[in-house]
Order: C-alpha cells, then structure tokens, then sequence
DNA sequence: GTTATTAATGTTATTCTTAACATTGCACGT
DNA sequence: ACGTGCAATGTTAAGAATAACATTAATAAC
C-alpha cells in the first residue's frame, strides 16, 4: 500500500476544493467541462488511482465477496471459483478466497476474517467436518448475505445452489440396475452434508424402486477424498470376502478413485469383476484405465449460479431465499461395463 | 456489509470512552484488568466485529495480497494459489483473486482494482499475451510490492519466483536424446514470456551439446494450450510429412496434450513412432495412455514461496529484489519410450 | 434594475478506528 | 503535606472520500 495520490492533493494542485475533483472523477454532473477536463488531466499526470477503502467506509459497501471452499486445487472447486469470478468480474466486486482445508476451526476464522473485512457476501461450500450452524446463522443475522454452493446447510435461511444431487444418484445407480447387477454397495460421505444424504437416498430409492433389498452392509462411510475411498473399499472387501458386490457407487470421484485402487489390489478386475461409478465428471476420470462413469456436475456454471444469486441478494433486499437445484448428466465410460470408445 | 456494531457503541453502552475500548480489544496495556473484561464481555454480547476497513484506513496498510493468474481452473495455477492461502493464512493476509483469462486488457484492469483496493502487494502471472509492461513498472514504481511467480518478467526491478526452466527443458531433452533420438521437435510458448524463451534455449543447448543441429523447422510455436499444442503439431506433420520428427519437446502439458491427438489423428503411434514430453507434470500427465513423461514443477511450492517473499517485501523495505529458481525433476513416464509400471 | 433561478463550487460533518497528546487520580517518597 | 511518577482514561485529529447543506456568481425574467 505505497504513498498515493489523493483527492485532497489533486484539488490543492488546482486550487480548488477536493469535493469538486470528487465530482469530477465521478462524472457527477455540476461540474463544468474545462474544470472537468483539467481535474481529469491533472489527476492522470499524478496518477491517481481511487482509494477504494475509503469509499467502503463512507459508503458501507466494499464490492467484495468471500469465498470459502475446503479445497482450492479440486478440479471442481477450482472450476467453481473460476465461475464465480468470471461473473463478479462482470458486476464489478473482487473476491477474497479462503480454504478451509477441510477444518471447521479454519473455516470459522476464515468467516470472521471475512467479515472483518466487511465484505458485502459470502459464498461457501462448508468443510465436511462441521457440525456447528450457529455461525452460519449468525452472519445472515447479521445481514451479511450468505448463499452456499455445492454442499447446502439447510434450514438457516440461506439460499443454495446445487445439483439434483439425488436424481444424480438415482440415475447412475438405475444405470448399475440396467446392466443387471443386483448386489451393488455405496461408499457414502459425511452425512452432516446434504450432498451426501441425497446421494445416498437416491441410490436408495433406485434400489427400492427395482425391488432390489437395501442391504446397510453394502453401505459404508468413505468421505470425499481418495484416502477414504480406498479405506472404505478396502473394508467392504475384507467384511464381504466370500462374496463381493458386483458394484459400487462412489459419493464422488475422488472416492471412486481410491476404491478403485483398493479393487485392484485386491486383484479384482473393474468392471468385469467389479463396476464402479462416481460423482463429479472430476478432470482425471474419462483418463483412468478403465475411465469412470461418474455424474457430471457443471461446476463452473454452479459458481456462476451462485454468484448471481449472492449478488442479487446483495443488491435487493426482497430477493427471495431459493434453493436451485442444476441438473446433473450421466457420463457413460467403461468402469460401469459398458464399452466406449474416445 | 449489514450494519455492525462499532467500538463507539461499546463505549456508549458501559459509559466509556472509544479509545478505551480500542485499547482493552486490541490488548494493549495500560487499561486495567476489570474495565477490560468489562468491555470484552460486552464486545461479545453485542457481537462486536473489528471494522478492518477502518483500520485500514488508518493504518494505510490493508493485509490483502492480490493474486492475478491467467487461469484458475488449470491445475498449475489452482495448486500454486492454494499454496499462496496457505502461506497467506498464516500471516494473517487475505487473497483478492482475479484472472486474466490471458488477456492484457483483463489483467490491467484487475492491477488497476487491485490497487484501487490498496492492496499491500500483488502475486502476478502475466496473460501470455501482455506485451507493454509499463504498466508493472508503474505498479513497482507507486511503491505497491510486486512479485511474479512462474511466468517472470525482468528488467522492471521486481522479484521472480519460478523454476529452473532451462535446466528442466535442457534435462528433459537430454533423456529425449538417450534415447537415441535425433530429429526432436520443439513446441514453444508466447515468446514475450522468459518460460518460454528459456525451455526454447534449453531444448537448443541439449541439441547442441550432443552436436544435433537445430532445424528451425522443427520449432513451431503452440502456445500454452491443447487448442495451440494441437494446431502446431498438425502443422509441423503436414509440413514434414515424409520425415515427421521422431520426437517432440512440448512447451507444457495441455500443449503436449494437444499434439499427442494430433500425432494420434495422422495415424502415429506413441512413443513407438513419435515420442513426446511436456513440462508441468499436470494432474491429467500420469492417467493419459500413454502417461506423459514430463518436467514436474513444483506447484503448491511455487506458490508458497512467491508468497513469502512477497511477505517479505512487504515488512521489509530493505528486501532485495531477487530471482528464486526451484530445481524441478524429471517425471519418466511412458510417452518417451521408456517402460513404465505404476 | 432588481429579483428569481440555477449551475458551479465550497464547507462541514460523517464513516470507524487509532495515534498523539491531555487529563485525572492515586500511591509513594521525603 | 506536597510534589513526582505513573497507571488509567479521555480528547482531538487524522486517514480519504462523499453526502448534505451552503455559498457564489452569472444568467434569465419581468
């Protein structure tokens, strides 16, 4: 923050006042044109540059947005941000990124931070670890507007923008249906997250709806990472040593690929032993051998989403709380059996 | 920004005096012991949040950094901001993240707010098509720290922090040739960027050194991306269709990306008849068939370091302006003809 | 020619916090 | 008892910009 040109300083160059240059500047009308002309010259010779900060203060508005992601280098996450951006660039608001790496004790110091900051709104998809609302709910209290992306927190007033994270499910799993497998397990991720209980219903229901018996062992708790992926497959194959599922649906890529892994070194072959699906359409999946059927999330579009919906919260104070669900598209490769070609 | 609770309010509410209140929030001494814990317990019923534009303005000193990148969603760049928030975090600086989208007119216009914001310094890489520098000159000049991380530009007078580019392009030709490969090719970046003026000159010395002569008709230009490595190594089959080269030395991954489905489209097998490598070590290098052989960088790193000396810069007016190179390594894969498990 | 009107410009106060200086009041030494 | 010293607290101004109100000067209207 070196030593910068001010208002002030323009104005005593010309002999005038500083609420004059500030008119100028703005492009207020009363201001006469050759005033006008000489305050803009002169302020170029100097090289004024707007101080933003000040403006925030007398104007209790900042133009900026907080971001927190547990992740930033997820393909999906880093997708998002780039869609958010793209539309707060638009709009002219600067966004200030937080990680949470996961850990509910960053995430709320990176929600403090933020709001110290005076930031005008808050986009967050909170880190899978956290089990206390009361934060959320007091920054919409506190009138700053919230909206989530991706993973939702319900019933704080906040608006969400999401995917139909259960017709999502319903769709892959029906997919395992129709190729004929009949034992087919879930690796599930936290379930204090919405995501993860509605992917989990929709591989329910799928199941019901074929007559297919939900067996609570086929069920088993892997997170949304590859480490825990590869833990939980791991552990279904060691409690089902006699007789493996012929399938499994992954909470998301990530986890997939961890699973994935573990089926090889059990010395399963995927699919022909072992068909597996994901959640994501994560940047590695078509490029695995073989490549992951998985549930494309349109991750950039839902950053733009949210970013638009936080904006509009922010610029109108009616705009309704909305949960928006984008639809999700299933991608079909070669873990789930079928044969593909690219 | 909803409206907050101010010090002033504190002080009205316990029938005391603002700076008192400052003083006990930000534990100075000289206040004594029962009033602070007076004014603390009050600071937290009211829900009290320091207002850091107000500070700011005061102390001239925001604790934000702004980040430009071309891309946020290509992986170089998503795990080098990830390591810029670290480092970040931990010496309580936010990031303004903006992108370029590699254009000069976007990336100006962010510099231009980032310093409206009055940032305390900025981490640039520089849109591959930037040819007017003044305006980091400027940047440097008006006293705001700048430093460039991977994609450097010199002669403005600020520090660099990337890798030993010429080294790694010069190793990485060098196995190329180990292999016993004499007609190389090399597909180069924007060459206003030194990244690609210094893995062109490393390509040329590893030539040299093994008394290869350099054909200027196997250097094509490809810029950083799919789209270009394509175009290029389309252009250089169909100009060598009798003689295609027997392998190619791609600026970076999404380039040799590019070119492996050029090389696939004229009917050429990898590495069997053309061998390739790229520089970055992407996410996507390891789970491409063939995997690509490739120079890893040392992303998260990259990013960590630049943030620290820019940090540094920042807290410190006697910092010299540096040029840091991390070493890279090469990641041997399967593209270059080697035999590969894993 | 005098007043009304309005464009152009200026002044003051405000945003929230803190540095710098000012004041109060108590304890202590002699 | 009286100033000294110091801890605790208060007051004022500053930081950059702007809203709200105030003033000036010039033109228009009669």
């Amino acid at each position: 923050m070196g030593s910068e040109v001010t208002l002030k300083e323009i104005a005593e160059e010309l002999g005038i006042s500083a609420m004059t240059v500030s008119r100028a500047i703005n492009n207020r009308s009363n201001v006469d044109s050759k005033t006008k002309e000489r305050i803009l010259k002169k302020a170029r010779e100097m090289g004024y540059t707007p101080n933003h900060i000040a403006k925030s203060l007398v104007s209790r508005k900042s133009f900026t947005i907080g971001v927190v992601v547990p992740e930033i280098a997820h393909s999906f996450f880093a997708e998002a941000i780039q869609g958010i951006e793209e539309v707060t660039f638009k709009d002219n608001y600067q966004l200030i990124l937080t990680h949470s790496a996961e850990r509910e004790d960053r995430e709320q110091y990176a929600l403090q931070t933020l709001q110290s900051k005076r930031v005008d709104g808050i986009l967050i998809s909170p880190a899978e670890t956290v089990k206390d609302y009361s934060f959320y709910q007091r920054i919409v209290e506190s009138n700053t507007s919230l909206v989530f992306f991706d993973r939702c927190v319900g019933g704080i007033g906040a608006s969400c923008v999401s995917v139909d994270d259960q017709a999502g499910a319903y769709k892959i799993t029906s997919h395992l249906i129709d190729h004929g497998y009949k034992k087919i397990a879930h690796l599930y991720g936290p379930l204090n997250l919405s995501i993860s209980r509605q992917r989990l219903e929709g591989y329910k229901k799928a199941l019901k709806e074929n007559y297919i018996t939900v067996e609570e062992n086929l069920i088993v708790e892997s997170g949304f990472h590859e480490k825990g992926g590869y833990e939980a497959m791991n552990k279904l194959l060691e409690a089902q040593k006699t007789s493996p599922p012929r399938a499994v649906f992954a909470v998301n890529d990530p986890a997939a690929f961890g699973a994935m892994e573990a089926i090889h070194n059990h010395g399963f072959s995927i699919p022909d032993d072992i068909a597996i699906v994901g959640f994501s359409d994560d940047i590695r999946a078509k490029l695995l051998t073989p490549s992951l059927t998985t549930v494309k999330q349109p991750a950039e579009k839902i950053g733009m989403i949210a970013a638009q919906k936080l904006i509009r919260e922010i610029e109108n104070d009616t705009e309704p709380m909305e949960n928006i669900n984008l639809p999700t598209s299933i991608v079909i490769r070669e873990s789930c059996g079928c044969s593909y070609n690219n």
